[in-house]
DNA sequence: TTTGAATATATGAATTGACTTATATAAAAG
DNA sequence: CTTTTATATAAGTCAATTCATATATTCAAA
């Protein structure tokens, strides 16, 4: 599916940027975007408690905006490439400086933390 | 100034989405891409108050997304192409169909109102 | 088949957001 | 100068959002 060319109604637009337009979950989705990441991950990476990190992981779910992954006792995270917003998103994502030291850091964060 | 080169750090992308996440202020984005317009012209076509239109104008105006041009007692508005987040915005408004009911809807009750 | 680890859901408090009514400002017209 | 028109700001209300604490579910290991 090209998504490129998907067009949405502005309503369909209002609801996919309001899901990440809150810090914490624009990063996520920047994250995911790249490889997809454990529930533990997140809580670690993030000041936020667990069950903070599983609500903005639901919104993200609910939103078409991330698919999720089971294995054994885990959840993966990781973008949703065929929803028809990914292209909206991806464009917003795009717009963040790789230099960003909210991302960096959380970058940082994970090099520390280890899933399974 | 190539707006297409900058980038944004996530807490700028954050505030910018943010303020364009609601039905109102998204679809006046995508007014004024277009032409400037006047508050009054605004108020005719939104179904909501002065004073509700007025802030909504002041939410994007604060985040330097629309410019403000007086002209006699009307104040126009029009998307500010020299700001950072012109692009970013360009990009959501992109993804909007152009056949969207209320964006078409709107347009119908423009063609009614005669600001001046 | 109990225990523990990972994750989700429920609930309530604090914060933020959008709207309305009322009032203020500012420019033009009389 | 006073009135009118366009717009902005102030204050209060109601709804939505976010987080924490507490509890439930799910899966694997013992």
């Amino acid at each position: 599916m090209d998504t490129s060319t998907v067009k949405l109604n502005s309503g369909e637009v209002v609801n996919c940027i309001k899901v990440i337009s809150d810090p914490t979950r624009l990063l996520m989705m920047k994250l995911v975007e790249k490889k997809e990441y454990c529930v533990c991950q997140f809580v670690d990476m993030f000041d936020i408690s667990q069950p903070a990190t599983s609500q903005h992981l639901r919104k993200l779910r609910e939103a078409g905006l991330v698919k999720e992954n089971r294995r054994g006792q885990w959840r993966f995270y990781s973008m949703n490439e065929s929803s028809p917003q990914a292209s909206i998103v991806k464009g917003i994502l795009s717009q963040i400086d790789e230099e960003d030291q909210q991302y960096l850091q959380l970058l940082e964060k994970e090099a520390l933390v280890d899933c399974q």
